[in-house]
Parts: structure tokens; C-alpha cells; sequence
DNA sequence: GTACATTTGTGCGTATGTATG
DNA sequence: TCATACATACGCACAAATGTA
């Protein structure tokens, strides 16, 4: 899909939108590498700001990681592990803040489940790695 | 807090922390506006460039909303409606992808919650006002 | 309607630092 | 050592959106 300057969708939303479609058809596979700022300024004849937000934002959604002074790569999501919700527990996900995010290693993009049993305890998980499950019979 | 253009941490973390402490402490109200670009660059002496990604830091936390022409504002968080977690059931936490998040009119830094019966059913919904539960008796 | 100020979006130039190969 | 590539940071300029007079 080209880019249209002209278009009142921002310029870097359209190459992100471009980048995604490939990364969600398997044109650019997990773990391989995005072309390079330079490569997409030139190949899409827009400023390496747009570039750079474009690749921001697919960051942001957990589409890619960019290793510094390397490239960014599409990201290959782990295997999830199992975590039962307790009973009477409660869970809600939210973006980590700046803190959570570090402590935890966290990339950029991956939400966090918060999971609250009755007794008041929280328990912080990273929203990548796990799927939360609730078993037919109701036994703890 | 002063920003240190020496420190190790990049300038613009440093203001993107400032400001989330100050939203977190209600220094900075929900609804009401963060500082024009303009008035942070001057106000700590960096550049917009460092303005513009602290900003959007904090839109990928789901902090702010930015509205072009206008300007930044802090998020007001939906009261979270309370939703079950059928029994039998697993649920996952990801970023939506741009069209998820524009179909949904989802803000950025919102995850998405996907629920999936044991029938295979696919439910979708808005990280930032659903509330999981799992009562304590287990029925349906 | 017009005009204007404000604010964010985009593009470009430059520079330094850091990481990899 | 050198080239490449991304990260950070500054500057300037103009475009586009918004709101108001």
C-alpha cells in the first residue's frame, strides 16, 4: 500500500498500518528484521520522523522490538503459561507504568494483568506470557 | 523535579516520569490539559523533540490522549463494568492492532482482553473498562 | 464568512553517543 | 579501525487542525 501525503490519516499511521498488514500476512516473519530507517525513508519517500513514529507505534502495540545500534525485529510471541483465577478474584489489564515496566523487563507494548483475589492480594503478571483460565468445575 | 540533560536516563524518560508523577499525585487533573509543547520546552529548557516522545510515552502507558491542533490531555479511566469469566474459559492480554483499535475507538495504551469459551466463541473487550470476575461459587 | 492565535503533525539538517559486525 | 544503524537531542520551517474573535 503507498503513502498519500495528502491523506488526513498521519503519514506514520499509514506506514504503520502498511508495516502491520505485512507482519499479520507472514511477509515479514517473526524474528526477522524490518528494513532499516533509512530504507523505509527512502522506499516510501517520507521524513525518518515518520519513519520513526511508525515504528514507535508498532512498538507501542507489541509488534516489534528495536535493538539498538542493530534494527528492529518483529517480535515472536513466547508460549503462554496457564494461570488459574482464583475464585472471587477479580482481573483487570492496563499498560505497566515507566517503573513496572523496567523491573519487570518488560518490552514495549506488552500489557500487564492484574489479578486481585478476595483476601485483597495483588498479583502482577506479565500479559504476554500468560493466559488466564477458569476451569468448568468451580474447584479452587 | 529538574530534568539533568547529563544523566544517564534519556531526557525525555526523565520529563515522562515528572509529568506521570504529577498526574499520579493530581497535580495534574483528569480531563484538564498537560502543557503545550511550546511551554514544556521552554518550562525545562529541552528540546520538542524530547517533548514530543516523553508525550508520547505517556500515550503509550494510556495515561493521555493527544487531539491534533489542540492538545494533550489526561485520561479520565471509564468506571470498569464488571464482566464474568465463563467457566472453562481462558483470556489473554495484547495491544489491539490499529484497526482494532480504531473499529473499537480505543485510545492509545489501551490492551484488550480476549475471552475464548470452551465453544471457541471470541469475545473482545476494552482493557480500560471491563473488570474480570470469577465468583467465588462456581456456577455459570 | 474571514482572520488570527494556538497547538500538534511533518520534514529536514545537524550532532553526539552507543551497539554491532 | 571502520562502516552501519539506531537513540537521543537540538534547531528551524511549514502544514494542518482547532478554537475564537
Amino acid at each position: 500500500m503507498a503513502i498519500d501525503p495528502r491523506s488526513h490519516t498521519p503519514v506514520y499511521v499509514q506506514l504503520a498500518d502498511t508495516l502491520r498488514e505485512q507482519i499479520e500476512a507472514g511477509e515479514l516473519a517473526p524474528g526477522s528484521a524490518l528494513p532499516s530507517e533509512a530504507r523505509l525513508t527512502q522506499e516510501y519517500g517520507i521524513g525518518r520522523e515518520a519513519v520513526r513514529m511508525s515504528i514507535s507505534l508498532l512498538r507501542s502495540e507489541g509488534l516489534v522490538t528495536t535493538v539498538r545500534g542493530h534494527g528492529s525485529y518483529i517480535r515472536e510471541t513466547p508460549q503462554r503459561r496457564q494461570v488459574e483465577v482464583p475464585p472471587g478474584a477479580s482481573v483487570i489489564a492496563r499498560m505497566p507504568s515507566g517503573g513496572e515496566r523496567r523491573s519487570m523487563q518488560l518490552d514495549e507494548g506488552v500489557p500487564i494483568l492484574e489479578v486481585r483475589d478476595p483476601k485483597g492480594n495483588v498479583e502482577v503478571l506479565p500479559g504476554d506470557e500468560v493466559e488466564l483460565t477458569r476451569p468448568l468445575s468451580g474447584r479452587a
